[in-house]
DNA sequence: TGATGATAATAAGCATGCTCACGAAAAGTT
DNA sequence: AACTTTTCGTGAGCATGCTTATTATCATCA
């Protein structure tokens, strides 16, 4: 690491603080980042499986249970069987989730503008384009084997 | 959100990606990413107090605390006590931490090459620039009251 | 049909981040 | 000196991410 701040840390700071910040704002509403990232897919994917929305989000499997375990709870989605295959749910947004969709987006529209003060609309689209390209890198590397170095002195 | 890609969730996908690739590589050093980022600020810092230690990490004391009970365990730092003010430790690697920071710093500028094919000179130089300036604006508005908009039609 | 393998979801257990709360010690005030 | 406030570190408890392992079901093929 030279001198000069280190990429990923600052990327990584800066996610961090994205949540940080979408969650001082959402707390009254009752759902973090995560649940309403579930929220705003299933929206556009009712009846989907589990293991199919967990990799359009690219989260684990598990991951993604336990998440949505919280959000049945609380009554914002529902896991429906499935005759042709009783290993797999159909997962639905119920009725009372539709309210809140307006008020995460409206949320998450006002961090990203705290965020993003002093950026132009072109930097900003470069900005998407180039992380979006980084996470596909990710995405490919993370299929492939890293072969750490040796403990010491390998 | 709107049909194309959330900046915010691409971004918190790549923060994501790229711990999950770095601790992929560095498993059998036995440091995890966040314990190598305090372990490269203490290099630069050594003698530090905690809380000044997780200023500049920008992250909450608590947060710190438990990551050096781990790294204390393994014998990578030490607390030692400070005879000006008993209620503070004084922070420094040992010994056996120094060959890890080559390795580490190996590792994370592998994950950062993987990371970033494609992505000429200028534009990692710009991304980190952009970067920098989002996590400004975001620590500044951490640090106000974020109005949450109200449960239900508000 | 019966064994074998793949797939859906979950369990167990860990790491890292947070909020909230607390005790001990220092610093400031009267 | 005594009281109040601030600061340092940590405990408790939660959320989200991971790896690894398990169970139930489905699919395949001999």
């Amino acid at each position: 690491m030279s001198s000069s701040p280190n990429i990923s840390f600052v990327l990584h700071d800066v996610a961090r603080l994205l949540r940080k910040r979408f969650e001082q704002r959402s707390r009254t509403s009752g759902l973090t980042r995560a649940q309403w990232q579930v929220l705003a897919y299933l929206c556009l994917h009712g009846g989907i499986h589990q293991n199919k929305l967990a990799d359009l989000i690219e989260i684990m499997p598990i991951t993604l249970a336990r998440l949505l375990d919280k959000m049945e709870a609380r009554g914002f989605i529902e896991r429906r069987p499935n005759p042709a295959d009783r290993r797999a749910w159909l997962l639905y947004l119920t009725p009372q989730a539709h309210p809140l969709l307006e008020i995460m987006r409206a949320n998450g529209q006002r961090t990203r503008d705290e965020a993003f003060i002093g950026l132009s609309a072109d930097t900003q689209q470069l900005l998407l384009q180039t992380l979006s390209l980084i996470k596909s890198n990710l995405l490919e590397a993370c299929t492939q084997p890293a072969v750490d170095r040796e403990k010491v002195h390998g």
